[in-house]
DNA sequence: ATAGGGTTAG
């Protein structure tokens, strides 16, 4: 019974004294004792008001020397002494001196470390500097838990994450007699947002009104704040509504709670409401005020909120600043980013990670590749959200270097388990071609959540690998992934990449009847993959449904429609799209110019569609490409030479479209000096690569002009093979002159060059028929047949006395056939369809 | 009691 004779020690002689009172003393009477302590004997009460004092300025060494003399002198120290030297340690979060005065008090004995004042305000301590292992030996060790050690309990738990040992704590708290006060509740609240556990949070506020703390500003924030987390923000309002005094602080959570749910719209009204009540915003309100700006793109809201933190004199902290930061790289000021970055005096990583995305969100690569620098130079290591952004760029380069330095990065830091660096990483794989690597890291990633998913479904998508992208879709639902309208629309996607229209049409209807509703990416995938799948028509047609579903077309999709006009040469529809542009003010897009520029150019309209390219103030390289080719198609080469000098008066540097539009209008209109001079102008002066589609264009030039020794020359000294197209189109100019032999030996070599190759047996039938000899067409055909050679899409036209015939090989819906109807368009309207035919085992549609 | 950053679809 050795020990309990040790907790049992007579208790020394203590001057009968309570802490409370201390709160009696009058400054006066501070400075007397103080005063007196110097010149005579110091009293018990002195040393405590003394060392009390110190702790509350701060001065911890200073009350720990006091400490020291007061030993030094055997005077007897009370628990209040340690008390009060322990809540200095507290505020001032001084692990280290707390940690020595602990060790005072374990060496004065079982008297001093087993006083409930004491152990509790150990407890609070180590719980306060997040030691939690010291904080629950001690709490579990305590033989009297009462509510301040339950509330420092519970608090530590909560502020480490173990959201549930914190309702436990609170529910056991409860059971062993102790009830929670208004200062656990907020904390067992927080747990209940922090677990989305709304059930629990409700019981809580049940307890809160129960108890009569609903009107502590405290409790009723923090309910707040558990129903913004839980998303019930109608129940969020009410409660918000409901307190008498509001103060910042409960603004600032109502207003974050907007934010957290996206309703960025509240978020700002209640910010604007706080202004007129008069309350003054804190740093928190501002930042909450910009993340919404942030998420609205709201410019002058954004702006305002910068003046309002600097006209308030709100410090600049690492939290404001980076939301300032984020607001602005969000809306595209990355300068202005780059200059509140500078003045901010403590940078974290979040810091430089805004910056870092902003410039990979605006294409600036390099300046984020050098941030990456400056930041290692600053002695930050990268983190998750650096790596996403890292290789988010590498996708967009298709780097796929600096993509797998950033997985070895990843790897060597343990970041590739992140789903989100996961995710990143497969895309950056996908993007640089590599869906090997991306699928290996998909697989060997545990925990796949949706954008995952998504990620690998798009990867599929894009190369239009649709069994696959169907396969994932499916795969993901058995694993309890509930698809979102992404993983729908990739889907959708695959199969139109694939040329399965019906497949996509199909998904699409599916879609329409399930929970999840297309939006405006999904009308805009069908338009555009049914345009590019010679689908036309319904394109237009799903471009006015998706109008009457309430959905406002983007430039995507108005794009799209018009490339769709463009194919059948539906004049009509185009012009009515045009007219929306107008009403709805986006005419002003270059992009939309430009696709109108084709559009009236395709439907015979070349004057309309120059009244649109001279609209536009900046023009941009595609625009003077469009209409460049227009004036090809319409062979009016001499405008489309007119157009390249302006373009090069302009500065502008001529690409390869430029060159091939500017060829084969010199082509059509067999200016052949204009055409030479310009193709040597392209390989001396502009040092450009000829493409096969310039080379065809020179060529078929030279030979319609006759001169096939220098066409012949070409072909010799072109540093590629020539491609069927271009012998196909010699061979035809062959028929014309006509230059027979040269014809046949250039036929014959054409397919000895490459006997299996269908396309160069479509070719030479092509070249035949449009000279009208239908019987070596026929011979063609019939070579192929006894090849067993695949048909492969494609057509021709030849205009015989009134009649247009047009010969389709293979499918009716194949992109080519778009031409016919831009021929047709460029021929006048007299040209009316007859109806189809068939020849050689092909369709043959007639026009009169 | 309240505040900042990242990944996927046309």
């Amino acid at each position: 019974m050795a020990f309990l004779a040790v907790t049992t020690t007579p208790s020394p002689k203590f001057p009968s004294f309570k802490p409370s009172r201390a709160k009696k003393f009058t400054p006066t009477r501070l400075t007397k004792l103080q005063e007196d302590a110097k010149n005579h004997e110091i009293s018990y009460e002195s040393y405590f008001l003394r060392i009390s004092s110190l702790c509350k300025e701060g001065q911890l060494r200073q009350a720990v020397k006091l400490l020291s003399a007061m030993e030094l002198k055997n005077l007897q120290v009370g628990p209040e002494i340690y008390g009060e030297l322990l809540q200095g340690c507290l505020t001032e979060r001084a692990l280290f001196t707390g940690q020595q005065i602990h060790a005072r008090i374990v060496k004065n004995g079982d008297f001093f470390s087993r006083d409930e004042y004491i152990e509790t305000k150990l407890v609070i301590f180590y719980s306060k500097c997040d030691v939690s292992e010291v904080g629950n030996r001690l709490f579990r060790r305590l033989r009297v838990q009462n509510a301040f050690s339950w509330a420092a309990i519970i608090g530590l738990h909560c502020r480490m994450g173990y959201s549930e040992e914190a309702l436990l704590g609170f529910l056991e708290m409860q059971k062993s007699g102790v009830l929670p006060d208004n200062f656990v509740a907020p904390n067992a609240l927080k747990a209940c947002g922090a677990l989305r556990w709304i059930g629990f949070g409700k019981g809580v506020h049940g307890y809160v009104v129960k108890m009569g703390f609903g009107g502590c500003v405290f409790v009723a924030s923090s309910l707040v704040d558990m129903y913004g987390k839980c998303g019930v923000l109608e129940d969020a309002r009410k409660v918000f509504d409901a307190i008498l005094d509001r103060n910042v602080v409960a603004w600032n959570t109502m207003i974050v709670s907007y934010v957290q749910n996206g309703i960025s719209e509240a978020a700002i009204d209640m910010f604007y409401n706080m202004r007129v009540e008069g309350i003054e915003p804190t740093r928190v309100t501002v930042s909450s005020f910009l993340s919404a700006s942030a998420n609205m793109g709201a410019l002058q809201e954004g702006k305002q909120g910068h003046a309002i933190a600097v006209v308030g004199g709100l410090g600049l902290d690492k939290i404001l600043g980076s939301s300032i930061i984020n607001f602005y790289s969000k809306v595209g000021l990355i300068q202005d980013a780059e200059l509140v970055f500078g003045r901010i005096p403590k940078k974290d990583v979040v810091t430089w990670n805004l910056l870092i995305s902003g410039y990979v969100q605006f294409g600036q690569v390099d300046k984020a590749l050098s941030m990456c620098q400056l930041m290692m130079l600053d002695n930050l290591r990268f983190d998750s959200v650096t790596l996403a952004s890292l290789l988010s760029a590498s996708a967009d380069t298709s780097d796929l270097n600096l993509g797998k330095e950033g997985h070895c990065y990843c790897i060597r830091n343990n970041l590739e388990s992140d789903v989100v660096v996961a995710s990143s990483i497969v895309d950056m794989y996908a993007k640089c071609e590599r869906i090997d690597y991306a699928r290996q890291v998909f697989n060997s990633t545990i925990n796949k959540d949706i954008v995952l998913w998504n990620t690998m479904l798009a990867a599929n998508a894009e190369i239009g690998e649709s069994r696959e992208a169907l396969k994932l879709f499916y795969q993901m639902q058995l694993e309890s992934v509930i698809p979102n309208v992404i993983s729908w629309n990739s889907v959708i996607l695959g199969f139109l990449r694939n040329g399965l229209v019906n497949e996509a049409k199909d998904l699409f209807l599916q879609m329409r009847s399930s929970d999840i509703q297309p939006n405006l990416i999904t009308w805009t995938t069908l338009i555009s993959g049914l345009a590019h799948n010679a689908c036309a028509n319904e394109a237009i047609s799903v471009f006015a449904q998706m109008q009457v579903a309430g959905i406002k077309p983007n430039t995507v999709s108005i794009v799209s429609a018009l490339s769709a006009c463009s194919d059948v040469a539906a004049l009509h529809y185009g012009r009515a799209i045009h007219g929306y542009a107008t009403r709805h003010d986006i005419l002003l897009s270059v992009h939309i110019a430009t696709s109108l520029v084709d559009m009236y150019a395709k439907c015979g309209i070349i004057d309309q569609a120059k009244w649109v390219f001279d609209m536009i103030l900046n023009k941009t390289l595609p625009l003077y490409n469009a209409m460049i080719c227009a004036y090809a198609l319409h062979g009016q080469a001499l405008e489309a030479l007119e157009l390249f000098k302006q373009l090069e008066v302009e500065g502008m540097e001529p690409d390869n479209i430029t060159l091939t539009g500017l060829l084969s209008a010199c082509c059509h209109a067999k200016l052949v000096n204009e055409g030479l001079e310009l193709f040597n102008h392209m390989v001396s002066k502009l040092h450009m690569k000829p493409t096969m589609e310039h080379y065809s264009c020179v060529i078929n030039l030279l030979s319609r002009c006759g001169d096939f020794d220098e066409a012949m020359r070409l072909i010799l000294t072109m540093p590629c093979k020539p491609d069927a197209h271009i012998l196909g189109s010699l061979i035809a100019a062959c028929r014309d002159f006509p230059e027979i032999e040269l014809g046949d030996y250039l036929s014959k070599h054409l397919l000895k060059l490459e006997p299996d190759n269908p396309g160069n047996y479509v070719a030479l039938s092509n070249a035949h028929a449009a000279s009208g000899r239908w019987d070596e067409v026929s011979y063609v055909r019939d070579l192929m047949k006894q090849k067993g050679l695949r048909k492969v899409p494609g057509c021709s036209w030849v205009q015989i006395g009134g009649e247009l015939h047009v010969f389709v090989a293979g499918d009716k819906s194949h992109p080519k056939i778009g031409d016919i109807y831009t021929t047709l368009a460029l021929l006048g309207t007299e040209m009316r369809f007859t109806g189809y035919e068939h020849m050689f085992g092909d369709s043959e549609i007639l026009f009169s």
